[in-house]
DNA sequence: GCCGTTTTCGGCCCGACTGTTTTCAGTCG
């Protein structure tokens, strides 16, 4: 999949053209950008089919230039640009106050190139007699110099959402009203910063306690509607402070994504309205603002559930008032996927049972490791059967959950299981997945991943692509050629649950649901505490338009049970 | 550079905070 190499070439053209002041192609480039990266297939099938021109924001300069790109690995026009700005514009602009104007300036007057060029300019006081610079925009440079330096990746969405939940209650008692926004709202498998939207009368005192809470290493900018924060660890926070009256249209403002926003205050336009935070006007009356469902309606639209609120064609669909309903938080039913010390897990089963019980699920999955994969205490067919015997005794001793004894096997190199098929037969539940051999051909990759599919005992794909977030590609995989045969085989497709892993991810979601395959939502928990991550495979569900029928852990324990029985 | 139930050419979202300015540009949300 070339898709990511693409789009960070149209990223890298945006913000070239940026900072030569070129206006509105940078918005071009950077919207194609983002179509091609969530494209959910990949673009050198579209490619091949001709249908370049199909991607929304792809038109015939660009589509020629991703021509370019697939047949000669190279795109001129942004060769060029880089010919004419040769910097390391990627670690300035992460400088924060350091935008393309800024970055353009430092370049032509002092000849800056990357931070090393820029820290020395500021030790030796050479930037602040640059004109529209100063003593204080020299002095923050140095400052955010430092951070940019350290400064990591995006976070992973299960980590932050604790976090800024801390903060919210923090916050809590001191406000009216208060609602987490931005990225985190939306359920993004990676987060920013956090941003938290408050109502309140007593602004300042609140600005006043947020910017001086523990944990604060850096006030960013201070007003009284709007301030940010840097905690110890590197999180940002925004907070924004609205009146009641205008709650929902701040939240719908807050919440985004930009693009949607972008698009939304677009219709208001056309609609001869205005639409900003503080509400939806007609001439200079307001309209909408204090519920964010009337902004969407006044608008003509249905309600758009956050997770879908990233400009990818739900406005549209919203405007024919076919917003599907979306599975809930609290449809799921039970997890389908974890481990004990019986394999890898660090705890019992009795502590997994226990934690499930007080999440509340009425069924759950153990599919410890078994067979080859030794590292991760795969179990013998002997070794598994003694753990079936402890789990006849806690099907005993639990009436108000269902526990399904399953196991987790290897999906071998030539698409057999490395367990007989006698062994996959005692087993409840049987999970696949691959856990070596990960780069393959294409074609070959798909073939293996089908086999395993076909095997009559198969009931979940787990972990299907095998990507970590910030850590590892995905494998090489037709997906709409799986997702057919896994349907027709009564295979489910996981959304493994883990924080690093989201897998299937959101728009691989779609194109399942797309297929009306089924999907299995398991945690993949080696501890107890990460059975509560079973909420971020619902945001993914979502995020990927799934609806109840779609995720077959809101069946019944009955009704699992004849799926499982295939 | 892209796009269209107001357009195939003329627009392209709208506002807060900071530092540099003497009325606003730049960056960020
Ligand atoms: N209308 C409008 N809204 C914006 C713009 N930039 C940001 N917003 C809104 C929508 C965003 O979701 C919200 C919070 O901004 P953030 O920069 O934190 O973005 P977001 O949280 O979506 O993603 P993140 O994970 O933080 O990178 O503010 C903009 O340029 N125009
Ligand atoms: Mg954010
Ligand atoms: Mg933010
Ligand atoms: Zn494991």
């Amino acid at each position: 999949m070339k898709n990511k190499e693409i789009a960070k070439i149209f990223y890298e053209i945006a913000d070239l053209y940026e900072m030569q002041d070129v206006q509105f192609k940078p918005r071009a480039y950077r919207k194609a950008a983002q179509n091609i990266e969530s494209l959910g297939k990949d673009i050198e099938e579209v490619y091949e089919q001709d249908e370049l021109g199909n991607i929304p924001g792809v038109g015939e300069s660009i589509a020629e230039e991703i021509v370019e790109y697939v047949e000669t690995n190279t795109v001129e026009r942004l060769e060029k640009l880089k010919k004419d700005m040769p910097i390391d514009l990627r670690s300035l602009s992460s400088v924060e106050t350091l935008g393309p104007k800024k970055i353009k300036d430092l370049y032509n007057e002092l000849g800056i190139k990357n931070l090393d060029d820029l820290e020395n300019a500021a030790k030796e006081g050479k930037i602040r007699h640059l004109e529209g610079f100063g003593k204080k925009t020299e002095e923050n440079i140095l400052e955010n110099i430092a951070f940019a330096r350290e400064k990591g990746d995006r976070f992973l969405l299960g980590y932050v959402l604790p976090e800024a939940k801390e903060i919210v209650e923090k916050l809590e008692k001191k406000v009216d009203k208060i609602e987490l926004a931005g990225s985190l709202r939306r359920m993004k498998e990676t987060i920013g910063d956090v941003d938290i939207l408050v109502v309140t009368n007593k602004s300042s005192k609140i600005m006043d306690y947020f910017t001086n809470m523990d944990r604060v290493e850096k006030v960013i900018a201070k007003g009284d509607t709007k301030s940010t924060i840097r905690l110890y660890g590197g999180i940002q926070v925004d907070l924004r402070i609205v009146k009641n009256e205008s709650f929902g249209s701040a939240l719908q403002y807050f919440t985004g994504s930009k693009d949607h926003n972008v698009k939304l205050r677009k219709i208001a336009q056309n609609n001869y309205f205005k639409l900003n935070e503080y509400g939806l006007f007609k001439k200079d009356a307001r309209i909408a603002g204090k519920k964010e469902k009337s902004v969407y309606s006044k608008l003509g639209l249905d309600w758009i559930p956050p997770e879908l609120r990233e400009n990818r064609g739900e406005i549209d669909i919203a405007k024919k008032g076919n917003i599907p309903d979306l599975i809930k938080y609290d449809d799921v039913k039970g997890d389908l996927q974890m481990h004990s010390k019986w394999s890898d897990g660090s705890n019992t089963m009795v502590e997994m049972v226990e934690e499930s019980r007080n999440i509340g699920h009425s069924f759950i999955a153990f599919t410890d490791h078994v067979g080859s994969l030794k590292v991760a205490g795969g179990m013998d067919k002997k070794e598994w059967e003694k753990q079936g015997k402890k789990i006849d005794k806690l099907k005993e001793k639990y009436d108000d959950i269902t526990i399904f004894h399953g196991l987790e096997a290897n999906i071998k190199k030539n698409g057999e299981l490395d367990i007989s098929d006698s062994f996959l037969n005692e087993a409840e539940v049987v999970l696949a997945s691959i856990h070596s051999s990960f780069r393959m051909d294409k074609k070959e990759m798909t073939n293996r991943v089908i086999k395993a599919i076909e095997n009559r005992y198969v009931n979940i794909l787990s972990h299907p692509t095998g990507r970590k977030i910030q850590k590892k590609e995905a494998i090489n995989l037709e997906l709409d050629k799986v997702f057919n045969v896994a349907k027709e085989n009564n295979v489910a497709i996981e959304i493994n649950a883990y924080p690093e892993r989201l897998d299937l991810n959101d728009v691989n979601v779609k194109r399942a649901i797309d297929q009306k395959v089924k999907l299995s939502i398991g945690t993949d928990s080696h501890r107890k505490d990460h059975l509560r991550y079973y909420k971020l495979g619902i945001a993914v569900a979502r995020r990927g338009w799934a609806q109840k029928i779609d995720v077959i852990n809101t069946y019944s324990a009955r009704n699992l049970k004849k799926f499982l029985n295939k």
